[in-house]
DNA sequence: TTGTATGCGTTATCAT
DNA sequence: ATGATAACGCATACAA
């Protein structure tokens, strides 16, 4: 609980020197500087960030607002691969990062500006917004260093990140065509997200590169959720057992899918391949282990953390950057069986 | 940007009788308080909590140490479940988390209590201490309020929350006993972690149990890493064919254990039983599906979080939790066969 | 019911 | 090279 004026009594120097020594300037001489030191030592003198923050206006901390860190998505480690790759960012700075601990009930309460403004965060990274989130217009509006992940918009203070899910999902649906399949489904998100429509607009692109027409009773969506997949894809194989293909928008839909293969007796990949997104750690030990599309998300938190501290340290610092995903091969899908 | 002096100017209302009326004293006439509360709404004011929190002596923030935030532990929700719970728990109150990012080199520089002071956090948390980590001790001497995960030590501002873990490895390793085992190695985590000693006394108790005379050259330490636990388990394979069943102190190493084994042309479980500890997501789909004990992850970091704005809140407040573990037998368990 | 004055711990401006 | 003083935005003891 000491505090500079502690250390000015015990050291008979003023205040602004004892700040100014602690501070590494250099109009303050060597012997003093020790004395104040060797002071500030002794009594375990700690800076208040508070205060410093205060006058400064700049407190050396990002915010993070991250959807999902909630029970039932205990097992999906996408966020936590975020969190991580933006810690370590962090880490080798001087930033710390504030997790707003917010709710549904509490985001009523307070607004998007409301939170960063009141910790005064230096800038603050978004996961997880929809594209009819209120919170976006705000994070538009305001005037707050921002890096949104998976949510290409840009413009004076703010950034994103994400990955080419176009062409990846075309990529991963191109796989299924080379494979010999004509019929070939899609079991989506939900529409209000970004990458969504993305994988969506690669899948579509597939089809018609491969003069395929789209049908859209083909397409449903699982909202990222394995139950719902499981649903939407058993009513999917029922209605149209002509299908022999899915492409899904995640793993864990394609493991709900497969399930419901595995309860109507449709074998996978002989009579259906499923190719996911995202490739968790998990897609390896799935029965059979799942073709998917890879994304590296600690590399994805780390550009973002890094995009925005460099945001913070000049104005013309690159706003966005786009990573490449990569197609795995693994044993979920085949050549159409009959 | 909207202070309470500007809004003092707006409504010609002294700056106490805003702050008063801002935070819902009763001696402010509700006429003035609705006047005060458009003015505010009007200029968009927010408080500043830095301000706040130097005044009050209070911010309404916890402090996270974790340790395992980083890229090589991805592949390990465990940290994620704590985070999760932890966040949980906040969003339910009006606490915020800060993440203390912070590596080996910058760990060297600054110690626990520096870190806490600068950022005046009410409280921490603290996941992944070792033993012999300096910041144990800085912990217990410092008077920050504190709760340690996995680590049974408390104090007048320290309290924790922790599983049976010594209860439960017996528990595993009688399952293995009961299935007529005799031959029964571990590997452990490392000497420095609590829960190995933990773990390693409810091995010995089991086997004792039974009659089983311990041997050392039987247990061996895989520094909780799947890449160690394989290699060490095959030395052990090699050496004492006789062994039958292996309890691993933790999920991934059970999988490097079976992956030793497989290697070596054993088939578990028929000619090896394995047990694990954690239950991690992926484990279900280990082949064979693991058997282990299930540590509920979330609710620790819940109750950590709990207990800490417990005893924020209250001296008197219960100080530490102990949660039970549950073994899950799946089938990488069997009798001995030959 | 409202206002005045003070302090929280720090940095910054301007003297000396 | 060093010091006095004013800010930063807020809460609170005390007055009125």
């Amino acid at each position: 609980m000491a505090t500079i004026k502690d250390i000015s009594q015990m050291t008979g120097f003023s205040i602004t020197t004892v700040s100014r020594a602690l501070n590494g300037y250099s109009d303050v001489s060597e012997s003093t500087r020790k004395l104040i030191k060797e002071a500030a030592e002794s009594l375990s003198y700690s800076p208040n960030g508070l205060a410093r923050g205060l006058v400064m206006k700049e407190t050396k901390t990002l915010g993070l607002l991250v959807s999902g860190m909630t029970y039932k998505n205990i097992d999906n480690n996408f966020v936590f691969e975020v969190l991580c790759g933006i810690n370590d960012s962090a880490a080798n700075s001087a930033y710390d990062l504030i997790l707003f601990s917010t709710n549904t009930a509490k985001q009523k309460m307070k607004t998007y500006t409301q939170l960063c403004r009141e910790r005064k965060v230096d800038g603050v990274i978004l996961q997880g917004v929809k594209t009819d989130d209120p919170y976006l217009q705000e994070v538009l509006d305001s005037d707050i260093p921002c890096v949104l992940i998976d949510v290409p918009i840009d413009s004076k203070y703010v950034g994103f990140v994400s990955t080419n899910h176009k062409q990846s999902a075309q990529t991963a649906v191109d796989h299924l065509i080379d494979l010999g399949h004509h019929n070939i489904a899609m079991v989506n998100g939900y529409p209000e997200a970004f990458v969504s429509k993305e994988r969506y607009e690669g899948y579509a692109e597939a089809m018609r590169n491969a003069g395929i027409s789209l049908r859209s009773e083909y397409v449903v969506n699982g909202n990222f959720t394995e139950e719902e997949a499981q649903q939407q894809a058993t009513e999917l194989l029922k209605a149209y057992p002509e299908i022999t293909a899915i492409f899904c928008a995640s793993d864990m839909m394609a493991l709900g899918v497969m399930k419901a293969a595995g309860e109507l007796g449709i074998a996978v990949p002989h009579q259906l391949s499923v190719v996911g997104f995202d490739d968790i750690p998990t897609a390896t030990y799935f029965q059979p282990p799942l073709t998917t599309i890879r994304q590296n998300m600690y590399q994805l938190g780390h550009e973002a953390a890094n995009l925005l501290m460099g945001m913070l340290k000049s104005e013309d610092s690159p706003k966005y950057k786009i990573l490449e995903n990569e197609l795995v091969i693994r044993s979920s899908t085949a050549e159409p069986g009959r």
